[in-house]
RNA sequence: GCCCGGGUGGCGGAAUGGCAUACGCGGGGGACUUAAAAUCCCUUGCCCUCCGGGGCGUGCGGGUUCGACUCCCGCCCCGGGCACCA
């Protein structure tokens, strides 16, 4: 009898599931298909128990997939091009690629070793030319289409540096890299991709998604897009003829209300209303500073409200009164128009504003029913909806009807209109680094902006040899790659030397998959129609709405262009919680990181694979623990006894039983067996198909376990062909969890030259699974007084008849005055005394 | 401030209206051993007990129900996300 040995166990599976091209599925349209997805990594130094998490739930999906006769496949690929790449280069002098491909390789031999189910024929690296060539395609077409487009933009900028700043490399509103510098704003020409064009139908088609996809992800989307209905209105400006603010209000019903218009510090008209005299002087240092504090939002998180009149009147188109014209830090110039009209009674931030400049705060609005408002000392502004009060013609109405009349009555007069706006922007492409995907722009001088042709592509990431990070993208600074011949004239043009956001590149890569080696266009859409959407996407939370509305948006843009005929990339979306240790998410940079190699080494994968399913359920957080390894280590270790000890016996010995005999012959011990097993597997099956609850899948699996060992000696009472069944039955359950351990109990049992790869996923058959026997639960209102034991199955009548006769019970009902009786078959039943 | 999660033994967690604490970890006791490790067996929510048993118990307070960890209302605490979005 051998010894556990999980190394070797899995090193042999592991070269036989090679050998047999256990996981490679081609399209095949008579079959059923499932795409089962992890999110690709970042190949980043080592990998640890974080990313094998993510990785061992979509294995044990796929195999039971598998398992359950689907057509399944299961890729994995590279998010290679990055920032952490480039820095490395900086700070250690390797090129980008070496570093990324040294990890790729490192990643790769981990996810090897544990034994993960991957096609790896479809394998992808998003750093290499024959991938990002169809990034600069997919670029192109949206170009043609005027999906993708230029536009100056601002962006954090550090001067010593004299690069752009990306959201997370400016700390303390300073340089991450010169923590004495603070970060600049600049005016700066950038490519951008038109997902605002998109924004309604983004917002629309994530009802299609409500079944498959975490709500709370539903919600972040929704909040990020930000639809607000409302209207825009003209006010003019006093004693300046043809000038005139435009405001965004989801609110016209209170705009008899408006004790001011506040303009956005970078509005434009701001310094044509203070005049080139005295007064720009006066607020000029205070401007300053507002402008430059609204860079980065997170430092303006708390900031107290200010502002300053601008010295001029604005006039309410609704009823020709005359208001302050103030500036106001708090109004964002990118969203809406950049001006709001200030209505303090019913805005909590204009009430603030108000309260602090002493603006009048007029009441237009009163609570439909209950306690009024009153204007004496006000303390809060009344938000919600009610009845329009002191507002002219519109007096009377409720707040809904007012908005509706009055956002008419705007467009008739010719001052506004009703319009919808979105919190969502455009989405800024433009990287001014190296490691990423040259956007394929030519600009001539005579030409202008020139795309570049598609049989140019690719357009090649140069060699370089120097990283410095000072100065604008690193690719102006490569001749050979900046000097082009103009494609149009032939004459001499410069290449744009900006790469894309890496977002570009994972927003499609799971259509690549598909078709990961086609020369000829980012993939055949007879392929994809086969295989996506995707059936199953799982990872990390963090990436709940810039990835996944990328990828939707890439999506629709494809649909668009005739490459697919879906409208969702992903069909359902499992985010699955962190792993921790010491309380915080393991991470490099927190130097708490368990390795998953050293994880494999020391205990075999099997054991890490099972701790991770079994210390947790899969969407919460799992806090790592040495010693509840150690369990799971000695369950395996248990399991593999108990199979090897007997797999002689159950392969040789054969009891002679005529057909039909089978089940009368059957020991109390054997029917016993068999019964928990497949009261496991109905719930085994429950987990896996319904709740993904893999940790009870897990701790089923040990009761079945620990209830054969009790049954020990099986060699009395049992027959070695139906040990053989129960011994069957824990073994194919295993096998998504732990495939290399199961395969080998699999070959004990007898099952030479093949592989548990494609075996089937055992019948539940409900005759085995039914007690004969229950215990039933007697209660006096609702108190546990006692259990009889009855023969399963009888009804309401029988059942309150037997445990009335159990004489414990009789003696306990001895006096009691019944006022009713529940009785649940094969449960309970309850006496309700009076 | 708003929006999600969540609160159950010493710990991770199980139970979605019907025996609260399955399974695992840890603890206690025992067997084996010269001894230890490994392994195996028993035990393990709290309180009271005349050792028969009885009472209390799922963050707190109320409600619905024959019956509530589970459903409803109101609070408290913890974690996460968003945060001047007009």
């Amino acid at each position: 009898m051998a010894e556990y040995d999980p190394q070797a166990i899995e090193r042999k599976w592991q070269e036989r599931w090679g050998a047999e091209r256990a996981f490679e599925a081609d399209a095949d349209p008579s079959k059923p298909k499932y795409y089962v997805l992890e999110m690709l990594p970042y190949p980043s130094g080592t990998m640890h128990m974080g990313h094998m998490r993510n990785y061992t739930i979509g294995d044990v999906v796929a195999r039971y997939r598998r398992m359950r006769g689907f057509h399944v496949i299961h890729p994995m690929g590279w998010d290679a091009f990055g920032l952490p790449a480039e820095n490395a280069a900086i700070q250690r002098g390797i090129h980008p690629r070496e570093w990324t491909n040294t990890n790729i390789e490192s990643f790769k031999r981990v996810m090897h070793r544990f034994g993960f189910s991957y096609d790896w024929r479809r394998e992808i690296s998003t750093c290499e030319p024959e991938y990002y060539r169809w990034n600069q395609w997919f670029f192109l077409r949206m170009l043609e289409k005027g999906i993708a487009y230029r536009k100056r933009s601002r962006v954090n900028w550090c001067p010593k540096c004299a690069t752009v700043l990306a959201n997370e490399q400016v700390v303390n509103g300073c340089c991450w890299r010169h923590e004495d510098t603070p970060v600049e704003s600049k005016d700066i020409e950038q490519w951008f991709f038109r997902i605002t064009q998109y924004a309604d139908e983004l917002l629309d088609t994530l009802k299609q998604l409500e079944d498959g996809w975490p709500e709370r992800v539903l919600t972040m989307q929704r909040n990020w897009i930000g639809k607000s209905r409302g209207a825009r209105v003209r006010f003019a400006v006093e004693g300046m003829a043809g000038t005139s603010i435009e405001v965004f209000t989801t609110r016209v019903d209170t705009i008899y209300g408006a004790s001011a218009v506040i303009l956005a510090p970078e509005h434009p008209l701001v310094d044509k209303l203070l005049g080139d005299a005295g007064a720009n002087t006066v607020h000029a240092a205070t401007l300053q500073k507002m402008r430059q504090a609204s860079v980065k939002t997170a430092d303006i998180e708390k900031a107290e409200k200010e502002g300053f009149f601008v010295g001029r009147y604005a006039v309410n188109p609704f009823n020709g009164e005359k208001i302050p014209i103030w500036v106001g830090n708090f109004v964002l110039m990118g969203y809406g128009t950049g001006a709001v009209m200030c209505v303090p009674a019913h805005d909590e931030r204009d009430f603030e504003f108000a309260t602090k400049y002493k603006l009048a705060i007029p009441i237009v609005v009163q609570p439909s029913e209950g306690k009024q408002f009153t204007p004496e000392t006000p303390t809060a502004a009344f938000t919600e909806y009610g009845k329009s009060v002191n507002s002219g013609p519109y007096t009377g109405f409720t707040s809904e009807k007012a908005n509706e009349i009055m956002t008419a009555d705007a467009e008739a007069r010719g001052f506004g209109k009703g319009e919808i706006i979105f919190r969502l922007k455009d989405w800024g492409i433009s990287r001014q680094r190296y490691w990423g995907t040259p956007i394929p722009v030519i600009y001539c001088d005579a030409c202008g902006m020139v795309a570049v042709p598609d049989k140019d592509l690719p357009v090649v990431l140069p060699a370089m040899a120097k990283f410095s990070g000072v100065g604008q993208s690193p690719l102006a600074s490569v001749p050979e790659f900046v000097n082009v011949k103009c494609p149009k004239c032939g004459g001499a043009a410069r290449r744009e030397t900006d790469t894309m956001d890496t977002f570009v590149d994972s927003s499609w890569y799971f259509y690549r998959y598909a078709d990961a080696h086609n020369d000829k266009a980012p993939f055949d859409p007879a392929k994809a129609r086969y295989w996506l959407p995707v059936d199953q996407y799982i990872g990390g939370i963090v990436h709940a709405i810039l990835h996944l509305l990328y990828t939707r948006f890439f999506c629709k843009v494809m649909r668009d262009l005739g490459l697919v005929n879906h409208n969702e990339p992903v069909q359902r979306l499992f985010t699955q919680g962190l792993v921790l240790k010491g309380g915080t998410a393991m991470s490099k940079s927190k130097g708490n990181v368990v390795g998953a190699e050293d994880m494999a080494v020391k205990y075999g994968c099997d054991t890490g694979r099972l701790y991770t399913l079994f210390a947790a359920p899969p969407e919460k957080d799992l806090e790592w623990s040495e010693q509840a390894i150690e369990g799971c280590a000695r369950f395996l270790q248990r399991v593999h006894k108990l199979v090897s000890k007997h797999a002689e016996w159950v392969n040789t010995q054969r009891t002679e039983v005529a057909p039909g005999q089978a089940f009368e012959l059957a020991s109390l011990k054997e029917k016993a067996l068999l019964r928990k097993a497949h009261q496991v597997l109905r719930r085994v099956t429950h987990d896996f198909e319904t709740r993904w609850h893999f940790n009870s899948a897990v701790a089923l699996l040990m009761e079945l376990v620990n209830e054969i060992q009790k049954a020990e000696p099986l060699e009395e009472g049992v027959r070695p062909e139906e040990a053989r069944k129960v011994f069957e039955l824990l073994t194919l359950m295993m096998a998504p969890m732990v495939p290399h351990l199961a395969e080998e109990l699999w070959e004990m049992l007898g099952h030479t030259g093949g592989t548990l790869a494609r075996a089937g996923w055992p019948e539940f058959v409900a005759e085995l699974a039914a007690e004969d026997q229950v215990e039933v639960v007697m209660q006096i209102n609702g108190r546990v007084k006692g259990k009889v034991s009855v023969e399963a199955g009888l009804d309401r009548e029988e059942l309150v008849e037997r445990v009335k006769s159990d004489p414990k019970i009789a003696k306990l009902l001895e006096g009691v005055r019944v006022v009713k009786i529940i009785a649940v078959p094969d449960k309970l039943v309850n006496v309700v005394a009076g």
